[in-house]
DNA sequence: AGTTTTGTTAACCATTTGGTTAATTTATGA
DNA sequence: TCATAAATTAACCAAATGGTTAACAAAACT
């Protein structure tokens, strides 16, 4: 094996330690010591692999940041109707996040407490250019007299937030309504489709 | 003045301090001397006024928490349309995230890292009962035939996310798209009308 | 085998942090 | 006026925290 230590045992278990830790506690409320004890290696191992605290999370930020708008380029360029493209990227973006709940909360969170890592992260993270794709989509649908009239940036808000949001305010729904664990992954099931016919049934013409 | 120290200057001032950085940084990210330092005070007068840091921070957290729902069951009873009752809700509560736009982030994000005093606080700080009375209030418009039949829940979440979700995304819309805070302000300012319409839309029959 | 490189550890260190204390100043009230 | 209580401060403290070091073990190379 003449490979350059990477994918080392220690080294992904440290990575995976740091996730949990970063992801659960935040920048913040990190404890290199608790992502040791997690990796059950030695704390100095941490600094031996990444430079520092600030290293670390950087790089899990990255990896995570990247997960937040998967292949929306491609579907978007594909043939598919207007709708159909709403109802796949809803679909596939609260599978997403049915997926990794702690997703949306996370990234924005780190992005608002840490403006300059969150900013100088995504963008090597995130090839952006979906939203500029989206956009003229929305607006040739407009054109094409498919839907009706509005501004693309609100739909697309309207869009994300539907799909994101509940997974950011969950213990506040679980507190609200009393539902458990279970009936809320159920819900989040049901907007995969509830949601886009939401959206499609409010601007079609 | 026989008042019982409350209202100090002093007290107010360390108040005051506590909200910025709290809100700022978070209950992890804060920094006791950075609440002093802000309230141009002695640190020790924060324990002086207040026990200790997670006394002072769940003061905070409940009075931040409490502006969350404002007066929606007032709103909920009063006898207007579902529809005008639905632009008065989303027109205000957008209102209100424009002007505390840390809200809705703050909240959820403490809520998520700090179960147990965020839901013990939430509790104290806001009369549940709101959700019930906005379902109940969806279920008859649709027994009336007024709007297509929905899960409420659903219909909540929707009206919920629209409306708070940009608040807590802003950095990341601000990169995706290049506006910036005045922009940013418009648009929330054109969502009051636009969301409701948006869900008007989607519902109506 | 022996030497060099890589991986790992325990102990240590400086700084930060939440919190305390004892002394001092500033009202308050008799 | 004087004693008592309330407010304020500087100095201090112990624990936690991010990070380092020096010694040691395990591979890897010759």
């Amino acid at each position: 094996m003449t490979r350059k230590g990477k994918d080392t045992n220690t080294e992904s278990k440290i990575l995976d330690a740091a996730r949990q830790v970063f992801i659960e506690k935040g920048l913040a409320g990190a404890r290199m010591q608790d992502i040791a004890d997690r990796a059950e290696i030695n704390k100095a191992m941490l600094h031996y692999y990444f430079k520092n605290k600030e290293m670390l999370f950087e790089l899990i930020f990255r990896e995570t940041a990247g997960k937040l708008f998967p292949h929306f380029e491609m579907l978007l360029d594909s043939d598919l109707g207007f709708f159909d493209k709403i109802r796949s990227i809803v679909s596939s973006y609260i599978e997403t996040m049915v997926q990794n709940p702690y997703l949306p909360l996370f990234v924005m969170n780190e992005m608002n407490k840490n403006p300059e890592i969150g900013m100088k992260n995504f963008f090597e993270a995130q090839k952006p250019g979906f939203v500029k794709k989206f956009r003229a989509s929305i607006e040739v649908s407009i054109q094409e007299g498919l839907i009706q009239p509005i501004n693309p940036l609100h739909l697309i808000m309207n869009m994300f937030s539907m799909c994101a949001f509940p997974f950011i305010a969950k213990p506040m729904i679980k507190l609200l309504t009393g539902i458990e664990d279970e009936q809320f992954r159920n819900l989040m099931d049901q907007r995969k489709v509830l949601v886009a016919e939401f959206i499609i049934n409010s601007i079609r013409k």
